[in-house]
DNA sequence: TACAAAAGCAAACCCGGTTCATATTACGTT
DNA sequence: AACGTAATATGAACCGGGTTTGCTTTTGTA
């Protein structure tokens, strides 16, 4: 049951991820302040850090939450590790449901704020670094363990920069359909790289 | 010539990067205040900062300097990008002139404190990712923008990896020789991946 | 209705980093 | 050797992100 005492939490959390988003698109993500934001959400700067640990989460929340460990771990059996994560990137560059849920502009604009601000950017950085040891130590169970951390930082390095290239795309104006179908392509070359090798 | 001015300078800088990395060691990075650092060193905060521009930087200073892209771009003719960079980093790896010249304990100290540190492992992180944005700048002249930032990320993501093991050998006890041992092994292994791929 | 738990709050505080106005120091010139 | 200037050093006040503390309000429950 969702009690009215949650209900208030998710709209309070809600109500000041949308005015930080917007004063970040605003004026830029280094000019506005915590104090600032706290008021124009009308809750006191306490509160807003009991939602939020910090500044960067409040634009970050939700980027970068793929469990590429578990992808690797819930695999069929028979399927190798590459495989089962290029059939994910093929589902939802074809598919994305979760993306088409959410109000696009907000989703945009975020990305806009995230590449906008290099605090940012490292900090969408920082989020796959533990994804990658989780990774790495699934890996590790087929393979020795050098082997298994280069398989989980070639991945990641190659995940990441096609989330890149991904909001890039909506960065610069292409719409969601266009961005998907550039990232069908894009899965499937940089998965074939990994496979492959960088000389053919 | 190095006037009196020079020589102070530089003797300054040395004192704060000493006095800073001594007290991090002892009671690690976060619980260190810049204040004491300054007060130890006998210089005012605002000076300090003039030296060194972040609390990180005074770890951080000439970690992650190599230039990929450079030495990818002043390779020989008809060598490919990946083989100038394995024959740079098995060159390093056999007979690292560099690491020899500096003071060794002080170098293990330094990479123990990154280690422990979030803020400065993140940090290091970060330095590589104009080099790898570099880098792929460069490879784009002879891949097409996709394929060279997928490469790129794939060997700053190993390059970073290889590092990270080279400092977990010093950091775990094993003896500069032992740690470069297991790195002339480990560049090849690296190497070899990239080139050919992971399904063998 | 009473009460404990949860949530909110203001104010003071800590720390990294900057600004500013003032002092000190090294250096080239006469 | 004395002097003017530019580089460097400094203390103090300030800013913004984040925490601590002690208190009030709200909400679910008995």
């Amino acid at each position: 049951m969702a009690g009215l005492r949650e209900r208030k939490k998710e709209q309070t959390r809600r109500r000041i991820a949308e005015v930080a988003l917007r004063l970040f698109a605003e004026r830029g993500f280094d000019a506005v302040t915590i104090n600032e934001i706290a008021e124009a959400a009308e809750v006191a700067k306490v509160t807003l850090f009991k939602y939020f640990p910090t500044k960067e989460s409040l634009v970050l929340q939700g980027v970068g939450e793929e469990d590429l460990a578990g992808i690797v771990a819930a695999r069929p059996p028979g399927q190798s590790p590459l495989e089962a994560l290029r059939a994910h990137y093929r589902a939802f560059a074809t598919e994305p449901v979760v993306v088409a849920a959410v109000d696009r502009d907000a989703l945009i604009t975020q990305m806009r704020v995230i590449f906008d601000s290099p605090a940012l950017s490292s900090g969408a950085n920082d989020l796959l670094y533990g994804q990658r040891q989780a990774l790495a130590r699934v890996l590790a169970e087929e393979h020795d363990e050098l082997t298994a951390a280069l398989m989980a930082a070639q991945i990641t390095a190659s995940v990441l920069t096609l989330q890149e290239r991904f909001f890039r795309h909506l960065v610069d104006g292409a719409s969601l359909e266009e961005a998907g179908r550039h990232l069908v392509e894009d899965v499937e070359l940089a998965f074939d790289l990994l496979r492959h090798g960088i000389n053919h």
